[in-house]
DNA sequence: CTGTATCCGCCTGGATACTG
DNA sequence: CAGTATCCAGGCGGATACAG
């Protein structure tokens, strides 16, 4: 009756929180942008391809709520709001050149791996006559 | 007219590669497992709490078109099929130790950022007077 | 310029039942 | 034991219209 069988939980799975805040495909963007420095909400939008209003706005909202993203509202007429990272969302940067690091180093692999799986798919009998 | 405003695409950014692999909540958890060495599918059903069966072999099925576990289906009656990361797949586990890290020592910053957040939006005046 | 509000299609993911 | 098949609710995200 030993303790044989680890059960694993979302909650306890620590990989888990850090996706809950970056696994938002638009978040990683705008931090992106964000890490060259301090952005107006129109310039967010004109450097993030095919991005919508309520994306961007949303996303923002999200990184500023996780402490991640600094939001100054400069009350003017036109109103400015400018976005930049918070020293907590400047520990992302290094991780996400990590994560680039892997895609470069690995992706071809993925992508090797996926054609050779969807091709067997198609033809079960590749490999072996024909 | 110099090109200084360089627009970020979906498709250009590195990070999304690796977050379309690694952002399914599931997916994290099987190769956390599966880290600890080769299971077999039911040793897997019972070890992550709460992922349905429909969940278990869809990820495993994504995994192993991306080439990051390997299915080995035993003819055998009742049948027996078991499951390991591949040397692809080890390269992310380091990656996964990062990320924890993170967690570990920023999570909870980034929890407290949410409380004010959350505080503040509730009751806009707070800060100011009381 | 910087948003908010609404509608709505699509996909994710859970529950359930059935198969080799 | 190790899946497959189907139904279905809920949320994500886009398009559009409107506001301060």
């Amino acid at each position: 009756m030993a303790k044989r069988d680890p059960i694993i939980t979302l909650e306890e799975c620590s990989y888990r929180k850090i996706l809950d805040i970056v696994s938002s495909k638009w978040a990683v963007l705008v931090m992106a942008v964000l890490s060259g420095g301090t952005k107006r909400y129109g310039e967010l939008r004109r450097r993030i391809a095919d991005i919508s209003q309520k994306m961007l706005t949303q996303t923002l909202k999200q990184l500023e709520r996780d402490g991640l993203v600094e939001r100054n509202a400069i009350p003017s007429v036109p109103p400015t709001v400018e976005y930049s990272l918070t020293p907590l969302g400047q520990t992302l940067i290094p991780h996400f050149a990590q994560m680039r690091q892997w895609a470069n180093e690995y992706y071809d692999s993925v992508e090797r791996a996926r054609m050779d799986y969807d091709r067997k798919a198609e033809n079960p009998a590749a490999g072996e006559q024909r």
